[in-house]
Parts: C-alpha cells; structure tokens; sequence
DNA sequence: TCCTAACCGAGACGGTACGTCACGTCTTCAG
DNA sequence: CTGAAGACGTGACGTACCGTCTCGGTTAGGA
C-alpha cells in the first residue's frame, strides 16, 4: 500500500496509523475522517493523501501496523493432537475478540472497506488475512496426516466451512455471537451433515 | 422501517426507492446521496426525510420494494427428494445472482449498512432473510425427516455452514465465486470433514 | 453584482458584507480569506460562493452597501461660486479619508481588486465612481458657464487631471499625502503650465 | 533587494527572475506562485525564500532585471525645443506600452504590490520610477528654462499631473486608453482649466 | 590539493485556504 | 395545505501553496 518509501518521516506515520485505528474504535467507523485522524496526528493533511490513496487504505495500514508485531514467525494454530479440542479453543478466542468492543468497530470498518473495495482486498488477502488462513489449513492438513480427517478433504472448503459461519453471524448480526455456537460449528462441520453409520 | 402510512403519495415513494437502487448499481454505494436520490426521482429532499431516518434504511426499502412482488406465498426450496442436487440448483443460482453487476453493488450496499447498523440488521434479519433462512431449513427439514440428514442436526448452523462460506468469499472477495466452488461446499457439507467410514 | 434576488436571506447578507469590511481594515487585503469572511459573520462559506463570483466582488458590494446610506440624492460638490476654494476643500477632505487607517487598507484592497478584474472595474466606474465623477464634472460644467473655465475645456480630462494625481500618489505612495499637496494640485491645474500672460 | 553577493549562483538567480516575469504575463499575477516560479525556473523552493522576502520582491527584480541594460546612462526624454511635441511623443509610446499585453499583466503586478508593500514602494521609488521622474522633470526644467513655462511652476506637481491621468485610467480601467486620450491631456495640462487671456 | 562549509535541486512536512459536495433543517411558493 | 424547490449553517472533501525543514550532491576557497 504505502508507495516508495523516499524520504519519509517514520514518526508521523505511525502517529497517523495509530490515530486512525484509535478513532475508529472510538467514534465508529462513519464518522472517521481523513481530517479528523490528520488533526489527531498532529500531521498536515496532505500527508496522509501522499502516502494513502483512500481512507480504507490508511485503515488496512494501520490493522498492518498492529500486526507487525508477530512478524518473523508465521502464526501457527495450537496442535494438541486433538482437533475438535484445537478448533473449539481458537473459535473462542475468536469468538472473545469479535465481542470485544475495541475490536468490533475497527475490525467492521476495515470489513466493508474491503467489501467495496477490491484492490484493497487483495492486499488483504495477501498481507493479513493469508497467513492467518495458511495457519488454519496447516492444522487442518495436520489432522489430515494423522487419520483424523478425509483423505481426499478440500482443505480451503473445509476452513472456510469454520470459519465462514462464525464471520458472517458476526458481520451481518445474525445472531447472538457466543461460545457456544463456535461448538455446534466445530461439530457440525467434524460430521458432516448426513446421519452418521452405525458403528461410530 | 416505513411509518404511519398518513396522507403519503405512494408515486414518490416508488420512484424514490426505485432511484435508490438503480442509483446503487451505476454509480456504487459511496456516492450515492440522498440529494442525488431526490433529484433523480424528481422529488424533495424533505420528502424522503420525512419518511426515512437514514439512507441505510431507503435502500433497505428498495430491496423490500423489489421483494413485494413474491409476497403472499413464502418462498421455497426445490425439493425433488435428492437434497444434494436440490442444494447445488439453488447455491448455483445464487452464484450467478451475486455475480451479476446489476444486484453485486446494491447488495454489498445492503450488506454493509446492516454491518454498521444494528436496527437495520434486525429489521433485515426479521423482513428480508427471515423468510428466506425458514425455507433453507424448511428443505434441510424434509431431507432430515427422510432420513437423509442426522437426526440431532442443529439447522440453523447447517443452514449457516452451507452459505456461510459463499457469502463470505462474494463479499471479502476472498477467493472466485464459481459453480465449482459452490459444488464443493455441499458435498463437503454433507460429508463432513471426518473420514468415511468403510462400507459408506 | 448580485445575481438573482431570488429566496436570499438579508441578514447573511449584510453580515458578509459587515464583515468584509471590517476584515478588511483589521487585517489587511492579503490575509482576508472568503473562510474568515464566512466564520466572522457566522454564515455557510457556501453562502458566500452561492452569491458572488469572487472575493473581489463581496469587497465591491461591502463597498456598495457603504455608500447606500446616500442614495436618492445624488452626490454634489459644494458650489459656493469660487471655484478654487470648492475645490480645495473637496480634496482636503479626499486627502483626509485617504489617510484614515479606517478607510486606507479598504479602499487599496478595492483598488488592486479593480486593477486585475476587468469585470469589477466596469461596475466601479458604473455604481460607485460613476455618480461620483459626474458631480465632479458638473462643478466645472457649473464654473464653465460662469466663464472661469475655458469654454472648449475637455471636462472629463480637467477632471482626473485633477484628482488623477493625488489618487496616483496615494496608490503608489509616490510621496506624502497632504493638504498642501492638494492645493498645488488646485493651482497648478487651473493656471495650467504655461507662464501667465501679463495682466493677469 | 538583494542581499550580499556571498555564493550564489548567478545562474539561477536570472532563471527566477525570467520565470517570474513570463509567468506573470502568461497566467496573471494572482496565480503566480513561488512554487510555480521555482518549477519553471527548475530552481529549489528555498533557493528563492534564501534570496528574496516575499513574492513581491522577487517581481520587483524582475523589472530591475528589464531595466538593467539601459544602466549607465540615466534616462532621458526627447528635447526638440517643442515641448508639446515631445510629451505628445514620449506618452504615445507610454500608451502603446501599457496596452501591451506583454506588459499589461506583470505591470499591474507591480503596481498591486507597491500599493500593498510599503517597503517595495520606497524601493520602487528610489530604484525604478526615481530615474524616470528625474528625467521628466528635466525635460519640463528645459522647457522653463527657455522660457515656454511658468517660472515659479511646481516640476513635480507638472510631471504628475501629465501622467497621473494616465496611469490612473490605465491601473483602473476608467477609460480607453488611447493616443487621442494623451493628446487632450498634454494640451489641457499645458493651457489650464482656465480661460485664455485675449491675444494669446 | 584536499577539506569543509555554503549553496543548490528536490521535495516532505505542518499548516491555511481554496472551491465543491452533501448533510439535515428551514422557508417559500406554486398547484 | 401538500410537496418541489432550494437556501441555509455545517463540516469534510481533495488540491494548491505557504514557508520551514531536511536530504544528498555539487562547488568553491582557505588551509
């Protein structure tokens, strides 16, 4: 997203990423404005249109910034050997951040942005959002080896089958978010939708 | 949404909301404004706030507007007896819906206004999806009752779990939205992630 | 100026102009903005740009409102018969506004105004020099007939031959601004040049 | 204007001045820009504000710039004997100057900053219009001498009550500005307002 | 002949103002 | 007496320049 880092000054970026991420968790995504994080920044405007082309962009940058932290080693989901216990633990915590008011704002605002926007969704895909979903297909595949899922299993089906429901009863409000509805996912999707065969 | 139905002349409501959506598909969901819904409709901008708190809930109308015509008789699923066809027919047709340019913006409009505001997403959840998400579990109701699907299967995450992840690919874009791909969501589905066991 | 009287509330109006003005002698031409215009008279800057073309042309009607004061009378040099005299107390008291700190920043700002709009221009020498400039004729037309002006004198050339200069030296501060100034201005011009005959 | 001759690059030093009198005639004066000027002239920003303090400045030297190749011999106006015949001749050139397009623009500039900068104006004064005034006087001292003026008669008053005018109708548009126009001055300003004696 | 200070181009920076768009409220006037 | 038309105060948009401030890279001139 950011351009050709020329002469740049470090220090205003972040003030400006870390502005926008703070009001957005504060006033709600509508009324975030270019002008309002540029006076929160302490920074000209014109600084943030030359290094951003949108306000999304600034947005994606500074779920980024956050991110940055855990850089160096990919993230990797918990493997105890026991998959349904793996996948309900991760849901939870899921589950936890969806609920958490710091988090629900910012993460629907970066949500729509990318919605609209379909530059910005490649770059999510790509910088945010695919190693996260490697970790999920990793774990996946994992259990796979072990005997513990279908050979044959399309694994990109199979997370988003997980991990589908649970965005989407939080994005649309479909329903109440809680932990136990991140169970009857994880069990639902373990067996499948058919009666199981006697025996099992 | 729409209140008392006082002394309202129907004419301008029609070509209110009828300017709303086609507004949504030409020009997208960011610059449509209510100054340009009035003016295209012929109309004063009082006129559509006297009757609509925001322009969430306008192109809410819209989308009810076009439902009407259904109205009378719920909607339901094909159910010719083989529930992985009947699936497949109905998942494609959405598929080919969410594909098309003229329903693609004026939909992430939808989805996105229910994402940001809680009234519309009950007042979508209750009038649009309600209806729809019935006749889902209605069709997995009638496989379940013919001893195609597990007796204790939770509907509504069955339900959830089979468009969860198609809704989710259309609107972050996460991946391309084909029949293919719809295919391999309802035999994943059904089969879950398990292993088969012999003799299946 | 002001285009069409259409539904155009007076107070903002006035208040524009009020304050313009007023700017205008606080702070000086270069650093009156339309954006401080619209702040110090509490209106929309839309509301400004909705009704005149430029700031240059609020400055014009800021003046025009000005000398509305004197309208239905048209304005008239006193005429007391001795020429000289009416004269030279006409330009003392131009001598005095000019060098008021109250009219000096003003009347710059609506000069270099005029100076680059041609536009601007045309309405000075039509509503506000116009009236003005035709007493000025009409006391030496009043003197002319008297026989103490010369009978094929060019009125218009007599006229800014007259106030051209001190006009000039106050624009350019070409030199210092005074009564005497004035009344070497009154003489020189009525004698003219040349050396006198003898018997005069 | 210019400030000690330290180290600095002649080159650019008439790069800024040409750029700064083409742009002024090309765009007018309210949309030249320093920056503009630096990029025309492919100079830096600080390259300008080193040398000179204001915009204003910078058109200044640009006129001195013009006038440089006359230095040596001062200035001086035509002297046939003919006064009449003379200012006639020197203000047909005047008047075809001024309605120069060329000129028209980067002179009005000028005017507009010496009448908003006292500084500039004293400078202007003493540097450009000093010269220039100087030799009219002269011209008008000859002519007294010879016995074809007044001989108490005010130079100054003389000279500005010529050109005055002139430059009055030319900075404010209050008239064509023609040869014919500077004709009727030079022969009102040489006879006066008054009547002429018998005989003469 | 090298060192070092200043000048130079380039352009990022915190700002101010531009002129435009849309907001949601209000007032007016024609049907 | 409704409702289109649109003016109003407000506030954000994205752009242009302001004058200041680094950046490297010349470019002299004193050692």
């Amino acid at each position: 997203m950011t351009p050709s880092p020329a002469r740049r000054r470090e220090s205003s970026r972040r003030a400006i990423l870390t502005a926008a991420f703070d009001l957005l968790s504060e006033v709600g995504y509508a009324k975030v404005s270019i002008e309002g994080i540029a006076a929160r920044a302490g920074v000209g405007k014109q600084t943030i249109y030359r290094w951003w082309p949108s306000k999304g962009a600034v947005i994606f940058d500074a779920f980024l910034m956050l991110s940055e932290g855990n850089e160096g080693e990919p993230p990797a989901l918990p493997d105890t050997g026991d998959l349904e216990a793996d996948l309900t633990a991760v849901l939870h915590a899921t589950v936890e951040e969806l609920n958490d008011p710091r988090y629900d704002q910012p993460m629907r605002a970066l949500a729509t942005e990318i919605a609209h926007d379909a530059e910005l969704a490649a770059a999510y895909a790509e910088r945010l959002d695919g190693p996260l979903k490697e970790a999920k297909r990793q774990r996946l595949r994992s259990a796979q080896q072990a005997g513990h899922l279908a050979e044959d299993l399309d694994l990109d089906v199979a997370v988003e089958m997980i991990w589908g429901p649970l965005l989407n009863r939080w994005l649309q409000r479909s329903g109440p978010l809680t932990a136990e509805y991140a169970d009857r996912i994880v069990t639902t999707a373990l067996h499948g939708l058919r009666p199981r065969r006697s025996g099992e």
